[in-house]
DNA sequence: TGACAATGTGTGTGATAACACTTAAAATAC
DNA sequence: GTATTTTAAGTGTTATCACACACATTGTCA
């Protein structure tokens, strides 16, 4: 069962080198795990970006956030939050109110509706993760995340405008 | 420096299973590869995968591939291939001519000037990774890979359809 | 206090992606 | 040998993304 990339994508050269073979490794797990995740959550009218802004959200409370706090706790760069959320403020998950204090704010927060949508999915979505990467043992999923979690830390960095 | 992913995406709850955080981790360690990747390419005014492509092309050689046969070896799924190649021609990038044998088929091959631009990235894009991920030790590369490998092999599969 | 910088948000616009559908050619069945 | 199925490519259309820019509010400092 256990292929490797080099076959899954057909690739008849071997790869550059041990770096690029994991970078490569990364965005193609990625890309399945997401891939298997949009089609989890179609019937449920939302993508996964707009799950990861409702689960943020249910994290935020009655509070909110503010565009900016949410855009910087998303997992993937989203350069247009706004639109992003107007679409799921016409779909009647999230609501707007402009801060008094300070009238450049604007806290997002869960509707009603929102909240039970993030809530029912839970369940669902744990059984996907558990579905995809229920294989794996605790000791290899604990290293894995090591390993990324090193591989971010490392060089590079965003860019320095 | 080893920052965890909670802390990054200041997430205040612990993840709901071990399963779930090696989600994230390696959804977000691709979002932050291929974001910096995108970053490099643009200067060259290709996308990441235009770069797949130009690099899956030069792999087929004279005789091209078809329209469907790349898209299956492409890193991420891509359901419009056609305008992508489009563009793809439009910059000088590749040639399309349809055979004669099976005329339902369209064979790609690069330009000159596509072999030449893939070719001119090949140091860019390894200083890159070396960049990237130069941090991490051979093993670490290769245990990483390894797992990425076992968890892509695992559960679920693709739509059943 | 009045200019100026910094911050937060929204908008205009073009490029790209995604989905369903159509057309063309070849293979298969009868 | 004709009808049917299968395979490959392309198209129409809408939604989404992405960038640069504009606007409004607040903070800073002479």
């Amino acid at each position: 069962m256990t292929s490797d990339l080099r076959a899954e994508i057909r690739q008849s050269q071997p790869f550059a080198s041990l770096r690029q073979e994991a970078q490569l490794n990364v965005v193609r797990t990625s890309a399945v795990l997401t891939d298997a995740f949009e089609r989890l959550l179609r019937p449920y009218g939302i993508t996964a970006t707009q799950y990861n802004v409702l689960r943020i959200l249910r994290g935020a409370g009655a509070a909110g956030l503010c565009r900016n706090d949410l855009r910087d706790r998303l997992l993937t760069r989203m350069p247009d939050v706004t639109r992003l959320l107007d679409r799921m403020a016409d779909a009647g998950l999230v609501e707007r109110e402009r801060s008094t204090e300070d009238r450049r704010l604007v806290a997002t927060r869960l509707t009603a509706q929102g909240r039970r949508l993030v809530d029912e999915l839970d369940a669902v979505v744990a059984a996907e993760h558990d579905r995809r990467l229920g294989h794996l043992s605790d000791a290899e999923l604990a290293t894995l995340i090591e390993l990324l979690t090193h591989a971010r830390a490392g060089g590079g960095g965003a860019d320095p405008d």
